[in-house]
DNA sequence: GCCAACGTTGGC
DNA sequence: GCCAACGTTGGC
């Protein structure tokens, strides 16, 4: 039985890494590195598989929206940039025998015509529950169910 | 730029 | 283990 694929978003600030700079990638891949929060890393580190399916999120834009879609192409392996004391997201603690941070890299889908701005989420029946629309939610990397997916996938298709 | 909501750190 | 102080996120 395989098991059934899952769903995800992950966010990030355009201004830094841009949907638009993911397809100008080589084989449109990249890998989602930086991210240091134990809960996003535990998601990615956990849980995430190959070929599922990852909302886009621009966060700190204009406006912040839902831009496109990735997929999972390589599960998860230690974020090297932690290893790195020139990088902005160097974490001494992580060691390549004990590493603390993780990623995976992602690959990109699609890319929506019509960003799905926060504005028009909101309201949105089958989003009710969404993590990303909850208050003060902070979570970099989050779960997303089949049915908001879905949702988000309609709205894009117009 | 403001600030509310979070997550992390560190003294005790 | 508590919790105040601090740093960060992210919408507005």
């Amino acid at each position: 039985m395989a098991t059934p694929k899952r769903y995800w978003l992950v966010k990030t600030e355009p201004e830094a890494y841009s949907i638009q700079d993911l397809a100008n990638e080589p084989k449109k891949t990249t890998c989602w590195d930086g991210v240091r929060n134990y809960q996003a890393r535990n998601f990615m580190r956990d849980d995430m598989k190959k070929g599922d399916l990852v909302l886009v999120y621009h966060s700190n834009a204009n406006p912040p929206a839902v831009v496109g879609i990735a997929k999972v192409v390589r599960e998860s392996y230690p974020d090297h940039t932690a290893w790195d004391p020139d990088d902005k997201h160097y974490d001494p603690k992580s060691t390549a025998e004990n590493p603390r941070w993780f990623m995976v890299d992602l690959k990109l889908q699609k890319i929506f015509k019509h960003p799905l701005a926060l504005p028009e989420l909101r309201g949105q029946k089958p989003l009710a529950e969404m993590e990303l629309l909850r208050k003060g939610s902070r979570l970099s990397v989050q779960p997303v169910r089949g049915k908001e997916f879905t949702c988000i996938e309609k709205l894009a298709n117009g």
